[in-house]
DNA sequence: CCTGTAGTGTACCAATTGGTCCACAATCAA
DNA sequence: TTGATTGTGGACCAATTGGTACACTACAGG
């Protein structure tokens, strides 16, 4: 019973790992059966919709954990500012400071976009609204908390881009400092 | 003999746009076939090193064309504010709002970004000297104006992956224009 | 007209692709 | 001990993968 859920969470931090690290075209079921333990059988049990599937749950996972740790605190802390720059840390954190990638952000840049788009768009969504609340909350107007927050977004989105492309996590900090500071909490 | 080099020229505009839409592991030979109205023969001839060195090629032709147009022009034009205007009309125009990729971005994010390392980098590097001469040619000190550029560079890759996100080019043109601002031109 | 080279289409290759199928093992309540 | 349900590995499938080989055409300078 819990051993399932358990063993669904195993599965999916493996594939998690997969897509981020291959991409959704470069991830072969091969590689999937590989990292996670699991044969085929397995994997078709657990997602009878294949490869597909497979990534829409890796999707929906990634989304949940941001709306535990990044999302909720954003909106509910009492203390808008700190929770504002928690999510700098966590974001530091998550991204390895540009180490890893944003798969939701990848996927928004590839062909599967389209096949994705609902959860794409909602992940993002979520993630401004909960920012745009915070800065709301810290004293800005809302429609300046919201120009606000889908700047930051951008820019944490271009972070990772830039400190990949430089293969340089200082960069990654700086961006990401220099973008906290502009908010002048 | 200029017909070979039109050719080569026509075909790498083909493999210029499967990249783009499909990235590298998505982007078979038979696409590329199709797209280019190449036999795999014709193919080999020009780009004997095959997926890869195609790959390396449009890398290549991506950067000279962007040297040509905006490096170069961010340099050497004798009003470098207007030279940064014009920046960020060509990088609209270039990436159409956002609807379409910046393929050395995603490469970056991709499992590709190790074999193409130095072209992906040099692509970046160059864009950020151009744009922190322009920018240091403006009034900017060296140091500010190679932050700053740091930071535009960053929020225009932002951008494409946030309009993309949210299949919405309205938000590409905001964020640069907000970014834009930022400047203080 | 001959001959060499640049360019081309296609048959072919082994390897891999995503996916199906099924015999089987483990666990469960009754 | 039953019988049903859940989970599992791997053989197998047609289709496709990136890449090679080669016979062929087009056209050049002599």
């Amino acid at each position: 019973m819990t051993r399932l859920v358990n063993e669904r969470n195993d599965v999916l931090a493996a594939l998690r790992e997969v897509f981020r690290e291959y991409g959704y075209a470069g991830t072969s079921l091969a590689l999937i059966g590989k990292r996670s333990g699991l044969g085929k059988g397995s994997l078709y049990h657990f997602f009878p919709g294949g490869k597909e599937e497979m990534a829409a749950a890796v999707l929906d996972d990634i989304g949940a954990w941001f709306e535990q740790r990044m999302f909720q605190p954003l909106r509910e802390d009492k203390d808008p500012v700190s929770a504002i720059r928690g999510m700098f840390r966590t974001a530091d954190e998550y991204f390895q400071s540009g180490e890893r990638i944003c798969l939701v952000g990848a996927f928004a840049l590839s062909d599967v976009r389209d096949s994705f788009a609902a959860r794409i768009d909602a992940y993002f969504v979520a993630w401004r609204n909960a920012l745009a609340n915070a800065l709301n909350r810290a004293g800005k107007n809302p429609r300046r908390a919201r120009t606000l927050a889908e700047d930051v977004i951008c820019a944490i989105q271009g972070a990772v881009v830039s400190a990949r492309a430089h293969n340089d996590s200082l960069i990654f900090n700086r961006l990401l400092k220099l973008c906290e500071k502009r908010l002048e909490l």
